[in-house]
DNA sequence: GTTCATGCAAATCGTTTGCACAATG
DNA sequence: CATTGTGCAAACGATTTGCATGAAC
């Protein structure tokens, strides 16, 4: 029997927000928020719901269409170590790691000529298993 | 007249709870939430309020001795753009821009061969301004 | 004694979910 | 018609804030 929140078991219908959703994201460059989306799209649909909306970006995202990036405004991590560095997160354990490997700043300056951009900082971050849960596998 | 939420305007007091938010901080190398701090220190402030615990991280990041590592669980902003790439984030126009530089792949086999990590990816954003606001300072 | 810091509770923000109904295949 | 998708509203978790009281200088 099928639960609230399960993924269904048969294949995803077609569902004329869902299509809107990806052709809105498709056309921009913006890297728009959920509530972009939704105040875009109650213009076609003047009852959509913000569940509707997370619920497709969601199952966008599992079939590969969508990208998610979470710059900034989630759950804060504190780090007392204020010299810079890169990070690694640990897929199984959730550890997050402190690196100690050199901060590339040839990068930065490559990036400034080549494109306009004036880079102030970088910030690098690896994801996959730590030593303890790689040893473990 | 000083309002509510703004800074103080003298310096900052000496204040015992920030004080040991600091010192905890400094030793652990496990970058932890707001929320660990505040089940960390209710032993020692059995009348601790989260409210103390935000605002004086907030005093913390602000004096230097603290950085804020936003790893997201949730979502933020959403990309079609499914190849994987790096971004800019510019700090004036708060732009997200999507890079084309080629995504350097020995860097991971570096850290996997150097530390025992198994890199499965790796994520590089830059920071500072875009062409656009670079042209306009 | 001035004003910064705290505790507490309520408010806020982005996101998620339970449920009854509508749409899809 | 079986099951997925929707709208709505309420729930949620992390963070912020108003306010009266307590602590620092």
């Amino acid at each position: 029997m099928r639960v609230r929140g399960d993924k269904p078991a048969g294949p995803y219908r077609h569902s004329r927000q869902r299509e809107r959703i990806l052709e809105l994201l498709r056309d921009t460059r913006a890297h728009p928020t959920a509530n972009w989306l939704f105040d875009r799209l109650r213009r076609e649909f003047p009852r959509l719901s913000m569940g509707t909306v997370y619920r497709n970006i969601g199952i966008l995202i599992e079939q590969g269409h969508l990208n998610r990036c979470a710059f900034g405004n989630a759950f804060d991590r504190l780090d007392a170590n204020v010299r810079p560095h890169y990070h690694f997160l640990c897929d199984r354990c959730d550890a997050i790691i402190d690196l100690d490997l050199p901060i590339d700043r040839t990068i930065d300056t490559w990036l400034g000529k080549a494109g306009g951009f004036v880079v102030r900082r970088h910030d690098l971050e690896f994801r996959g298993l730590c030593p303890t849960c790689a040893s473990q596998a």
